[in-house]
DNA sequence: CAAACGATTTTCT
DNA sequence: GAAAATCGTTTGG
C-alpha cells in the first residue's frame, strides 16, 4: 500500500522517521522502476531544530517547500555534488522533513549498479543520503513532487522491523548545531550492511 | 557582486 | 586518516 498523505501530515517527526525504517521507496524514471527498503533515516524538527535549514523560519526558494503540506520531497544539492532525498512532514507552513539516509536495494539492482557507475554489489550502492539518491535516481528536480505520483512514492510492504532492532543515535554531519547536535534524532537498522558508516558528534 | 560553505563521497597516502 | 572534488545557496559588503 503506497503510504498516504494521512502518514506524512502527523505532528511527531521523530516517530515517524522511525516508522519509515522497513518502508519501501520506489522510484520510476523514464519507465525504469527501482525500488529499496529504508534503513535509515534522520528527523529535522522545524524552526526550533539548529540543524534544520528552516532553523529561526528562514525561508528561502531552496526550503520553500519545507514550509508546504506533508507527503512532498524536499531535495537539495549538498556539496555541489550529491542530491539528498528528504520527505516533508506535518502540516502547511510548519517545516519538518526526514532525511532518507539509506536503503537495501529491491528491484532494479542492475539499473542502480548501472547509476553508480559499480561492477558488483556491496553497501556502498545505496548506504549513505547521497549514494541512495544516485542508485534510485533522484534529482534536485524533484524537489516539490507528490510523493504518491509514479516518479516517487512509499510504500507499506508489512515489513516489520521490531523495536529492539531499531537503533538511535545523534545525527551525522551537523556539528554546526550546537546542542542540538547531540538529539537522538537518526535512526537505523541494527546489523543491517545497507547503513552509512559516517561518524556522529559523542556526547562530550 | 563576491565569498564562504555545506544534512557527502571518493581517492590518495 | 587526510584531503580533494564541485556548485547552488546563502550571506555579507
Amino acid at each position: 500500500m503506497t503510504l498516504p498523505d494521512s502518514f506524512y501530515q502527523r505532528s511527531d517527526v521523530v516517530q515517524i522517521a522511525r516508522e519509515l525504517l522497513g518502508k519501501v521507496i520506489i522510484t520510476e524514471k523514464a519507465g525504469i522502476t527501482t525500488s529499496a527498503m529504508i534503513t535509515e533515516t534522520e528527523a529535522y524538527a522545524g524552526v526550533t531544530d539548529k540543524a534544520s535549514h528552516a532553523w529561526r523560519g528562514r525561508r528561502t526558494q531552496r526550503t520553500e517547500v519545507m514550509y508546504a503540506a506533508g507527503g512532498v520531497a524536499y531535495v537539495y544539492l549538498c556539496y555541489g555534488i550529491h542530491h539528498l532525498f528528504n520527505v516533508v512532514t506535518y502540516k502547511e507552513d510548519i517545516p519538518h522533513a526526514i532525511l532518507i539516509r539509506a536503503a537495501s536495494p529491491l528491484e532494479g539492482t542492475d539499473i542502480m549498479l548501472e547509476r553508480r557507475r559499480h561492477e558488483r554489489l556491496t553497501p556502498s550502492l545505496t548506504a549513505g543520503p547521497g549514494s541512495m539518491s544516485m542508485a534510485l535516481g533522484i534529482h534536485t528536480n524533484d524537489s516539490g513532487i507528490w510523493l504518491q505520483g509514479p516518479e516517487i512514492r512509499l510504500e507499506d510492504r508489512r515489513i516489520i522491523i521490531p523495536e529492539h532492532e531499531i537503533v538511535a543515535t545523534p545525527r551525522i554531519g551537523v556539528a554546526y548545531a550546537g546542542e542540538d547536535a547531540y538529539l537522538p534524532y537518526r535512526f537505523y537498522v541494527k546489523g543491517n550492511p545497507y547503513v552509512s558508516k559516517g561518524k556522529y558528534l559523542q556526547q562530550p
